[in-house]
DNA sequence: GTCTATAAATGGATAGAC
DNA sequence: GTCTATCCATTTATAGAC
């Protein structure tokens, strides 16, 4: 890394810096949006106020609804990584795929719009482009190595692990938004589902 | 049951019989849009046209398209409950709940639309009304019994196995549609999620 | 119960001036 | 990069004749 060290100045793009600014501003005000009215339930012109801007002014930025919700898309699974890269890997195999999966079910429970978007195919016509999908396979990278550790390194047991978090997420935001009814079940429903020893 | 040994004749009603008829005709053809283009991706041109009728006909049998999502979600009910009854009983408890995760998992593969409508809460604005809601509790109360009666009768495996079903199904739908990664997996899902004996 | 006609609003997207 | 102006298509829903 001998950026870090090197004397020469890094030539800043103050013109890119200023458009990725506003990128994450459009970014941040279409995520409020769906939080308040669902994935779909709101038009460009509202995102548009939300920034102090004219509706085709967003163009400059994204070529089409669907590209926004691309961005959204990667966005959402940048920051899971986040989330889960930023979990403290401390104690025991056991203790720490208990906490990763408290991780993974908050992640998805705090935020219903962004978890139909990164993980139920229920946008229609909406799918992410290459790049965007290769974002989403690292966060489940991260899962398989911690449920290796603690003893489910097989495929069938990622799989279903991957179906109980989720479904744990879906039924929580779906019958008990905000409470906690699902959530306080994941070390129990964790432990089943490991293989028998 | 005295009304089934009784002589006198039904007086059938033609005008209900026929209007019922058409209703059954608009419900078959949305849920055919629904199933090829998402759950909200079509007008309701496209129902009228389906059905041979324009447009506002429509309006003659449902008051709004968020009525018309009303009934399709009853009737989802409906058919799960069908579903579910008539499953064979026999066997040890074991294999009867076996059997019901089965039937219940393929039930949400085979018709994403549908499994979005009754299970997750998706649809911008919609709100099933109070006599929707409580059909979608009578295949629950089922379920709970099977799940009883092989040894997971407490509160926390019941939501333990509802959250596994749907996240078996949705993992299915989203990541392997048509296919049966996650389908394969049921057995040993319901297995490990019973609680140790 | 079905139709024509139309309201009334929505909402994505483009052209072109500044 | 932002704006005004506008297009154009869609779509839910209603009024009222037959």
């Amino acid at each position: 890394m001998t950026e870090e060290l090197a004397a020469a100045p890094v030539r800043r793009d103050r013109r890119a810096e200023r458009r990725a600014a506003t990128v994450r501003e459009i970014l941040d005000a279409a995520w409020r949006l769906a939080d308040e009215r669902g994935l779909t339930g709101w038009p460009l012109k509202d995102v548009a106020d939300a920034v102090g801007m004219r509706t085709p002014s967003l163009y400059v930025y994204f070529a089409s609804k669907n590209d926004l919700y691309d961005a959204m898309f990667a966005d959402g699974y940048r920051r899971l990584l986040e989330r889960a890269e930023a979990t403290p890997r401390n104690g025991t195999p056991r203790e720490v795929l208990h906490r990763a999966a408290h991780v993974f079910v908050d992640f998805c429970a705090e935020d219903p719009a962004r978890f139909q978007l990164l993980f139920l195919r229920t946008l229609p016509g909406f799918e992410p482009s290459e790049q965007s999908y290769a974002l989403a396979l690292e966060p489940l990278t991260l899962i398989a190595e911690i449920l290796a550790a603690a003893g489910g390194g097989d495929a069938a047991t990622l799989d279903l692990y991957t179906a109980l978090l989720t479904g744990l997420a879906s039924q929580q935001i779906s019958n008990d938004p905000g409470g906690d009814r699902w959530r306080r079940l994941i070390d129990t429903a964790v432990d089943r589902i490991l293989p028998p020893s």
